[in-house]
DNA sequence: AAACAAAATTGAAACCATTACAAATTAATG
DNA sequence: CATTAATTTGTAATGGTTTCAATTTTGTTT
């Protein structure tokens, strides 16, 4: 927990508990959760945990680019720490969202040169081999 | 109008009029609406058009591989026909989104062999040249 | 320590794009 | 014309997200 403090600090954030719990979560759970996953795990360690303070978080993590958003479908928003530059996959039949392995050197696009570019993102839709039998 | 009827066959679709009118709103609005602009748009030809009838004809699009949905932020889902691989572009500042030039397909990415993919997406966020002032 | 100010968190209500669904209209078939 | 299928419509419901004022916590000054 307190072992992310200079993490966050590094970003601009005071590292508050539930500050550290969200970013421990999203940390250790790379699957990609939404804004209510998040909520339902921390509150069996903050019992007064409020949505909205999941909510401002995770817009405070994207702000300071700790964090970024994905949606592939307008139900629901799901978040991820900003790392090293991945694709993601979704299956169209089985919802789950796949990590993939990108060459970041491809993602140089010319064009965007007078473009101030904060987040790059590679989204795939389709079928996982789980779900071609 | 009608002109795209065969298009629309070519893609499975019984070209009806709504749809025949949707589809010319994506063919000559490239600025990726929102359902709610197609729906302001074209209510002015049919008056009696219902904004269900919209979501209906972009979800047929979008099965038919005709279409494809953009989502940036999780206020507004905007559609974009499908023609040749291109990237988007949107400005955190004036929320404008931009078509930028590039294959998608070239992006040659490894760990997707096994994957049946649909659709791929490459989104930018950043500030724009115009809100650079 | 007490008093004050700033920041963080909370909870309930409101928002609003999207969906569900059954009725109504239109098109297709024979 | 009669029957059936397909399309469109209108309203209500859904549910993730936001708003916002109140509360609590944290930080600062005397
Ligand atoms: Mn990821
Ligand atoms: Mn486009
Ligand atoms: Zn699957
Ligand atoms: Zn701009």
């Amino acid at each position: 927990m307190e072992r992310y403090g200079h993490i966050l600090r590094s970003y601009d954030i005071k590292p508050s508990y539930t500050r550290l719990l969200i970013y421990q979560y999203l940390k250790e759970h790379k699957n990609h959760p939404t804004a209510d996953e998040i909520y339902q795990s921390i509150q069996q360690n903050i019992p007064t945990l409020s949505k909205t303070t999941v909510y401002n978080t995770l817009h405070l993590f994207i702000k300071k680019h700790l964090a970024t958003m994905i949606m592939m479908d307008e139900t629901e928003t799901r978040y991820d720490l900003i790392t090293k530059p991945h694709a993601h996959f979704k299956c169209m039949s089985c919802s789950k969202i796949y990590d993939v392995a990108v060459d970041v050197e491809q993602f140089s696009v010319e064009g965007l040169s007078d473009y101030v570019v904060n987040d790059a993102q590679l989204l795939y839709r389709g079928i996982c081999p789980k779900c071609q039998a």
